[in-house]
DNA sequence: TCGTTTTCCATAACTGTATTATGCATCGTT
DNA sequence: AACGATGCATAATACAGTTATGGAAAACGA
């Protein structure tokens, strides 16, 4: 069994990098907008450990996309070491347009399939939901395990 | 359902990019080998298609990967202009032993799973498969949906 | 209150991963 | 023999990620 998963994972690997480098934002871009239109402001620290990555990662993440006014930098937080990042309202709306275009292109590949495959693939998304869950809350920060 | 399968896809991504940038080969290193291992030498052009890059992204992966000693660049073929990458009995080895370390990895968390959820998981592989086989299908070269 | 430690973020330096545009050698074809 | 097509490499660029380090502000402890 785990060889067929193997092949899915390995499949969706190259949807995933293929994902990342297509369109006007990268997944990491637009995973990052989706957390804040869902969850608000947010600390940077916050930010880089809920994403998944270095500090200064999402230092750089972040600047990115102020740069190019998707986010807002702010201080109003009583610490003023503390950077508050915000989606601005274009970058809500950008999230709202992708968040679209995703769930449509998701139907239409869903549709494509025999009507027991989307039954199989619905009964599995829990398992599946865990299964992730399970592998995160396992990994300690830095040493990935080697799925 | 989309909703669902869209968090399995977003928290995949960061396994992929964790992943990715962890332990001595990178994700994308990984599947080249594996794909050299399975398949055999193959024309570098192939390669590129095959793993859903660009040429000149796959001359460079090669380049990285020969520089480290798990590939070799070989010219064998009757065409001159041709580039048929092979993999190193030492690439070959740790091909073998990065499979060997995930599976383990896949088992162990398959494991810690309910066996109904596992059951729902094997029910669904075939799906899965055929969605993302109707998904590459369906992507024309360089025009990437918006999953 | 003052010194120390800790926290938060930014920066620097580096590596890798990808892209497009371009060029050169070779192959096939006419 | 010339010409277009193919196969790969290179250049230039942008993004994504890391570790190491530094500076400012907060928290803490006598």
């Amino acid at each position: 069994m785990e060889n067929e998963l193997t092949v899915v994972l390995e499949q969706l690997t190259r949807l995933v990098r293929q994902l990342a480098t297509a369109g006007e934002l990268s997944m990491s871009a637009l995973m990052l907008l989706g957390r804040l239109e869902r969850e608000g402001p947010q600390r940077l620290t916050e930010l880089a450990v809920g994403e998944g990555v270095s500090q200064p990662g999402m230092t750089q993440l972040v600047g990115r996309l102020e740069r190019d006014g998707w986010v807002r930098r702010t201080t109003s937080t009583g610490d003023r070491r503390g950077v508050l990042v915000e989606v601005t309202p274009a970058g809500r709306e950008l999230v709202g347009v992708r968040r679209n275009q995703r769930a449509e292109a998701l139907n239409h590949l869903l549709s494509t399939l025999h009507p027991e495959d989307q039954a199989a693939i619905g009964r599995a998304l829990p398992a599946l939901t865990r299964l992730i869950e399970a592998r995160t809350s396992v990994t300690t920060p830095r040493s990935t395990t080697h799925v």
